[in-house]
DNA sequence: GTAACATATGAATATTCGCTCATATGTTCA
DNA sequence: TGAACATATGAGCGAATATTCATATGTTAC
């Protein structure tokens, strides 16, 4: 390709596509969705509200490590917390992440 | 709540969830999503394929760097190569990406 | 063949990130 | 108030990962 076509190729994509802030916070956003344990208490939330215990006890893991775990989700907007006495129930914030999901899945599976 | 209570809720979850494999498999899956670089390279092969030193130059980083991570994404079955010549023009492998990546921007665009 | 270009890959480095331990904070009940 | 329980958080450690440099491999044109 001609050095004029190959930048004139390289402007047009570039001005084609979203700014670089939105791209590197939707990485961010995805990169919640790569842990292991982070989308296994997802998980466990589309069945119901959960409490940090009982999330802990699903996924075999410490209370700690998922306590940290669910902060990350809480700085996403992925899930949300209620206070109920001595224990925090935590659900989904939007449906979105399961049709996130949902996508991934039939990726994987193909 | 009362004890057995609570592992009823934990085995009832557990029974409910994927298995443990294939939620592995999607957190390595989402993992890809995960860094801005890659999806600054997939981002740009929404409009059409490009060689890998368009690509270098579109996100502005080493050639190098941009090999090694479409390795990464080749791994993942989310691109595909076609030699022409010299070049090596890249594609995207399906479309459930484009779903993948629509959903991450209504989310973080809320 | 060789020169020039495009891409791929290995090694080294720096940074990020998840987990655990210890402990702090918050809540209930006696 | 103090004991018991649930959750949150800070520090430290080890593993994973993104980038770069140097170089190998592959391709074309002469």
């Amino acid at each position: 390709m001609a050095h004029e076509a190959h930048q004139e190729l390289v402007q047009e994509v570039k001005a084609k596509m979203p700014q670089a802030d939105t791209l590197f916070e939707l990485a961010d956003f995805f990169k919640v969705f790569g842990d292991s344990t982070r989308i296994r208490i997802m998980c466990a939330l589309f069945e119901r509200e959960l409490s940090v215990c009982c999330i802990a006890d699903i996924v075999g893991m410490e209370q700690s490590t998922v306590s940290h775990q669910l902060r990350v989700l809480r700085q996403e907007n992925l899930v949300k917390v209620r206070r109920d006495g001595k224990q925090s129930y935590y659900s989904l914030e939007d449906e979105h992440i399961q049709k996130i999901f949902e996508m991934g899945l039939e990726h994987i599976l193909e």
